[in-house]
DNA sequence: AACCTTGTTCAAAAAACATTGAATTATTTT
DNA sequence: AAAATAATTCAATGTTTTTTGAACAAGGTT
């Protein structure tokens, strides 16, 4: 991930609503909400939304996709990883014991592993 | 991690000399750097410099120390841990298979782990 | 075709943020 | 105690972001 790319990743969920449109959106994965639900849930005009949604599409955070009349919006947990990775990129190299306690912390959801 | 907390973390990592400075002390971690180094490396004016770095270290990604006349500015790890923690917040539960993912990236910084 | 629903785009005003010259504080050296 | 060094704070300016009423577009229904 580029430099331009992780600021205008940062910028997008430095802002209340769109921080909140995304959670919302992950706790809905897979099946995602269309941009009026969203809006209703978090209590935010339509078009208000719709440039927040805007924002966070831009900068990898979601995708949408038209459903007949509604605009389903998704999180990108892929966009989620590579955000992630970018954070921990020249850290992992010189102090892997930051990557360990990480992996710690995410072991409670490992899956498909012989060892515990 | 509180969500006001997480906004303005991520909104100090959404500024260009902000997020290279952050990924600076990650870099030259656990020494550290003074602030005026910082300005220097970057090109970036002291004045400009101090007022990003009070930024950075509200949000909690560096801590400052001073010795003698220099104030040493270093990464907070833990913070970034609890930020990526609060990322991955509501996706694990639903959603192992980010997190297994995830920790395939993470795997090639494996320590102190028996098997491969 | 007229109408309703769902969403986006436009434009203009208000609010928040970034930048930097000048002044200030803290520490060491002479 | 004066000077030099390292860094922060202040204040003013310019830039960007957020918000929202109004207009527009696309898709269905009657």
């Amino acid at each position: 991930m580029e430099i331009t790319n992780a600021i205008a990743s940062f910028a997008a969920l430095s802002q209340d609503t769109r921080l909140k449109a995304f959670k919302l959106l992950v706790s809905h994965e897979p099946e995602g909400l269309p941009a009026g639900e969203i809006a209703r849930q978090l209590s935010v005009p339509h078009n208000t939304m719709s440039a927040h949604l805007a924002v966070l599409a831009r900068a990898g955070w979601v995708v949408s996709q038209r459903h007949s009349r509604q605009i389903i919006y998704r999180a990108s947990l892929s966009h989620m990883d590579n955000v992630i990775q970018f954070l921990l990129q020249d850290c992992c190299a010189g102090h892997p014991e930051l990557c360990a306690s990480l992996m710690d912390s995410l072991s409670g959801c490992r899956v498909n592993e012989s060892a515990e």
